[in-house]
This record gives C-alpha cells, sequence and structure tokens, in this order.
DNA sequence: CGGGCTGTGTAGATTGATCTACGTAGTCAG
DNA sequence: CTGACTACGTAGATCAATCTACACAGCCCG
C-alpha cells in the first residue's frame, strides 16, 4: 500500500491482476459472480497499488457511498454529540460521512442542503434546518431524508425529534412543584425562521407550554430575544428590574436560559429572584455555569445514530416514519423555591460554590 | 427555478438554449469565447431550469470547485470559529466547503484525509490533524494542502499555527510577575499522538515552557494526563493534596486547565492555593467558568480564513509558507499573586460571583 | 482578392467508475 | 449425447461534465 488516491485508476488493477476492470469492481462492490481465487487476487493487486475507488466516477453511474449531514450553524453545541452517534453507525460499512455548514444565520438558508445534492449523496441529515417544508419534500423526491428536531409527520421523509411536547411540560411542572406560580417563557423573536415555521422545537415548546398553563390555570408570559446569549441578557436586563417577587422561567434553549442567568448576575441576584429552566443539556454550557443550569435533557447521541441509520435505508426496505425521543429534567442549582427564605438559599449557595 | 440539483443536465440547459454543450459550459466556468447574448441566453435557460452542475461529473475532468476541512475531533471548541473565517473566505467563489469528521481519538487517523482525497477535493486544510508528516507530504504532493496548528515548515504545505512558543511564554511570564516561582506545565501524556510528534502545538510549548524556566533559573515540572478534563481533574486529585504553598500552572490546553480547577474546588480550594492559566480561550469553557479561567487567546477566525484563502490557490501562484499568528494572554480570575493574603483573596472572589 | 487574424461556436474525445448483456466452460439430468 | 442451467468473466455502453481541436464568419491589410 503506497499511498492513498493518487492516480492509481481500476484499470491499473485489472492490469495488475491480470482481469478485466469489471472484475475488479465487482470485488470492490462485492457482487455476485466473483470466484475466491479472483477475488483474492484482485484484493492483492489492490492493496498493493493502494488503490481507492474515485467517488466522483462511483457517483456518475453508481452510488456515491457517501451520506451528508447539514449543519445550518455550527455554533450549536449539541451537534458533536449528534455527529458522535452518525459516526457510530457509519463504522464497518462502506459510507463515508461529509458535513456542509452554512454560514449565515436567522435566515432560511438551503445552501448547505444543496452542496450535498450537488455531491451527489447517497442520503442526507438535516439537523434542525431552516428550509421550508416544500423544499425539503422536494429534497426528499430524490433521496433519502433525515430531518433532525422537526415534527413535521411527512410522506417523504424521516423526522426524529425530541419530544418538545414533553420536555417543556417537564420544564414548566418542575417549576410548578417547587411552588413557583408565575412561570414565563423565554423564546426567540416571533420574525425568526424557528418561530414561523410550524414544525420547530420552539414553536412546539410554545405551544406546549401554552397548553400546560392553560391546564393549571396560570397566565401565560412570554419573553421574546435573538438567538444569542447576548439578546437574551439583554432582553433579561429590560424586563428583570421590573420584577419584585421570585419567578420561574422556562427558555426554551440553553444560551437564552444562561442570558437570562447573566442578567441576574449583573443586577445581583440568582435563583433567589429567578428560577431558571434551559432545554438540551449542552455540554459545559449548561453544567459548568455558575449556578449550574437546571434543563432539559435530550439523548443527541442516539438521535444522530438513529438518523444515520434510517438515511442509510434505501429503495424498497425504506419506510418513512417519525421518532420522538424522550427527555427529562436534568436538575441542577439554578432554580430555586419562591417559599424558601431567601437568605438561606442564597447562604447555601455561595457555600456550594465554594466547597 | 424549479429545484436544485434534480435531473436537470448541461444537455438539457443547452436543448432549451438552442446552443451546444460545450457553449452552456463555458457559460458556467465563465470561460473565454462567449459573446454577451449567447450568455444571457444561456443563463436565462439556466435559471429557469434551476439546472446546477453535478459535481461528480466536474470532477472526472476539471476541477470539483470543493474544498475539505479535516476535523479531527469535533468536541474541539474552536473549530466553529476556524470554519467561520473558513466559510467567510469562501464568499463569492465558485466553491463550496465539506467537512470530513473522524471518530476515532488518540490514534494516527488518515480516514479524514482520505475521505476528502476520495471526493477529489480541490484543496484541503486539516486542522491539528494527528497524521504524520510523511502522509501530509503524501497529500501535498496532489493538492494544495493547509495544516493549521502544526509547526513544521514544509516544502509542500502551508502551515498557519499560533506562536505557540510566544503563548507560553507569555502564560509563563503571567504567573512570574505575579510572584509565582513554582510554575508548572500540565500537559498531555507523553504516549500520545500530540506529544510524539515533533511539530504539534502541545510539543511546541512543553519545549517553550523548558526554554523559559530555564531562562528564569526556575526548576521545571510536569503534569500529564490524557486530553479529557476528567482525566485532568482525576490527575490534579493525585497531585494537589502533596501542595501546601501557592503554585502556578500553565495548562496545554483550557479543558486541562479546567479539569485542574475541578480538582482543587473539589478540595475546597481555588486560585489562593493553584493559579492557573490555560491555553486557546474556548467559547464558554474559559469566561463562564467559576472562576473564569485566565488564559492565553488566539485568532482562531483569521487562522480559518487564512488558511482557506491559501488552499484556494492552486498551480503557478502557489507559494508554501508558514503562518505565526500572534497570541495574547485573556487575565480573568483563575490566576492569583502567592504573596496577597490567602484570606482577601478568597473573599474577593466570593464579592465577585455574587456580583 | 487572397491570406491571416480574431471572435464565436460546435463536434467529439475524455475522465473512471458501474452495469447490462452476453460468451464460455463446466455440470447435471433426462 | 444433448439441452438446460449455473458460475465466472469480459466487452462495451453509459453517466455528465470539461477540454481540445477545429470550423466558420467577418474583417483588415497588403
Amino acid at each position: 500500500m503506497t499511498r492513498a488516491g493518487g492516480s492509481i485508476t481500476i484499470e491499473d488493477v485489472a492490469r495488475a491482476a491480470g482481469v478485466s476492470r469489471a472484475a475488479v469492481s465487482k470485488v470492490i462492490r462485492d457482487a455476485y459472480g466473483v470466484s475466491p481465487a479472483m477475488k483474492a487476487r484482485v484484493q492483492a493487486a489492490i492493496d498493493q497499488l493502494g488503490y481507492r475507488p474515485r467517488i466522483s466516477a462511483r457517483a456518475m453511474r453508481g452510488a456515491s457511498y457517501t451520506l451528508g449531514v447539514e449543519i445550518p450553524n455550527i455554533h450549536n453545541y449539541f451537534f458533536p454529540k449528534i455527529i458522535d452517534g452518525a459516526i457510530e453507525a457509519l463504522t464497518d460499512t462502506p459510507y463515508q460521512l461529509i458535513l456542509a455548514p452554512t454560514g449565515a444565520e436567522d435566515v432560511e438558508s438551503p445552501e448547505a442542503i444543496d452542496a450535498l445534492v450537488d455531491h451527489q449523496v447517497d442520503g442526507i441529515i438535516s439537523i434542525g434546518s431552516r428550509v421550508s417544508l416544500d423544499y425539503l419534500e422536494d429534497v426528499a423526491d430524490r433521496l433519502p431524508l433525515v430531518t433532525i428536531g422537526r415534527h413535521y409527520r411527512s410522506e417523504g421523509f424521516d423526522t426524529v425529534a425530541s419530544d418538545d411536547r414533553l420536555g417543556a411540560r417537564l420544564a414548566i411542572r418542575h417549576l410548578y412543584e417547587l411552588g413557583h406560580r408565575r412561570i414565563v417563557h423565554a423564546t426567540l423573536s416571533a420574525s425568526l425562521p424557528a418561530m414561523t415555521m410550524p414544525d420547530t422545537p420552539h414553536r412546539i415548546r410554545l405551544e406546549a407550554y401554552r397548553a400546560e398553563m392553560a391546564r393549571l390555570g396560570l397566565s401565560e408570559e412570554v419573553i421574546e430575544s435573538d438567538p444569542t446569549e447576548e439578546a437574551a441578557q439583554a432582553a433579561g436586563l429590560r424586563w428583570l428590574p421590573g420584577i419584585a417577587e421570585p419567578v420561574g422561567v422556562f427558555a426554551a434553549h440553553d444560551e437564552l436560559a444562561l442570558g437570562l442567568l447573566g442578567a441576574a448576575a449583573e443586577l445581583g441576584r440568582g435563583p433567589d429572584l429567578v428560577s431558571v429552566v434551559g432545554y438540551d443539556d449542552q455540554e459545559f454550557i449548561a453544567a459548568e455555569q455558575d449556578p449550574p443550569l437546571t434543563t432539559i435533557g435530550l439523548p443527541h447521541y442516539e438521535m444522530g445514530r438513529w438518523a444515520m441509520e434510517e438515511s442509510m435505508k434505501s429503495g424498497a426496505n425504506r419506510s418513512t416514519d417519525t421518532y420522538l425521543m424522550p427527555c427529562s429534567v436534568v436538575p441542577r442549582a439554578s432554580v430555586g423555591s419562591p417559599s424558601v427564605d431567601i437568605n438561606d438559599r442564597r447562604r447555601s449557595t455561595l457555600l456550594h460554590q465554594a466547597a
């Protein structure tokens, strides 16, 4: 094995092994009609020359043996876990994985998916993409598509998402059971794609919030902000000064939660005044905060693996379905009970930090 | 524009515009020999049909117009910034970007680079890869290669890295100027690829640590651990109990720093006993810690952009060079002065947290 | 008026794999 | 002994682009 790739073609291998190109091709693809003897001879030639099939050439007729993952915003820290799950599903298969990142934010952006289509991948996994359902259906007409994090039930593509309705209920009940009766929902500005499209996690969480508050007989209250921690902090600084009594906040994702906690800290307050529950349990972001963030944990790794397994299925054995993953509260220290004496709580938090 | 990709070929466009395939190809590539009139007619047909060239077919003869980035470990949180810089450099060029992740850790793993070569990318950016220099030279023989984070000066490929010698000196001097005379270096286990290869950032930082300590007339002391925060914490828990006097630690990267701080916290101590300087200034990891981590900041975004610009150059106008990026100390609260009264320092830290 | 440009467009080869269709040899049943 | 069937292997078309070589028209100049 001299090196990977190079200019060694199937022709060279065929010549070296004394067989035809088609024979080599059959060996590579593990296709029918190859004697063990020939297979061994060809394999030896492949190894000796360091031959690797060119994906471009393969894709011209057959499959590219490549699966693509669209990453609309590489800053979301749960992507790594999803990718890990996807890679895990790929081991011992002939498939490769490529990722297509999209730079722009806050707009519908099909470029990443387009790039994957241009590369003739055999399947696409779209993570929390900001493209329209029509567009996704179009793409799914041509190749297996799995979306992660959207709730639309399509005939054309698979969907895996966390059970956001359940997660929202869990977050609200967690606050309710601690004694909170004023529970606010922090979510994204209504004009962002994540809120204008009907099947996004944030939309579902908002709807579930409304439904659950109605069920509990509480009145709803929503804070909106742009999707960054800074924006959420700014929104918190506008909102918090009017707050006198302890309040519970269910934040639609961890960065928002952090922004609000940051705003509280800037005003010299903490969970004694604002109890915040986040969403996603993003590594580092949630656990290593001051205070550590109580949040909703999702099985990101499993979502990635499931999505990859589905996207590898093609043809007849493929049936589209929707899979809602379970989720659960990850209790940490960013929530307090409104009935406990504030100074007690304050002191115990400091002790916890010093320990 | 009906949809992206599909089964519309250059043939369809040529028919629609009433010209030859070659004419359409020229228009797409903006090549010589096209009248404005024909260009307009062809462009109209392209837009109307929603035609997109297939990368596989292009790659068979010409270029794939695709650049690849190898990501050996997607968990490193400075990748996003590098990728952002790379994407920025790509706007308004005909090039696309794909990423190839590698799953395995702690071993030499060329598979991500191989995957990119298989895809016939026009250039490769290798971020902190764990492959041998021989392998990189082989790859560079065939296409433009830019490595990020390695210090080897090659004839065949470009290199951009942070000035790790400078960074190490800055970290050590920062501790020295605060009064520290016992300065320990926390780095990776000597058996890991990051330490066995001669040109990795961690090797350079270690060497620079030794040189600087010698220059200052101080004796060196090194703690090794595996590359995770947990491993560093465990190492810290073995080491710290023997420490009585304040000590400075220069950690080779932020996770290691965090692990040591975590170990200190577990023993009820903080910067009063162990002053830790990290390296990389990774978003969230460094700034939002308790205590916030003093670390060495690197221009990740610029590194990504520079690398991408270099990798787009090919042919005659290409000359390989090595670019060392400046870096600087980002002072936060994870370091203390050994001469200041411990309780004073302790109290002010707590006040800072409560504020 | 013919030879040499220049500007525009086309025909056809080319790229490296797959895949279909078919040929050949060997085996086995009737 | 022959026809059918199976196992193995090959020739050649094919995929969708690029790229080379060339044709043709119009124009200028000697």
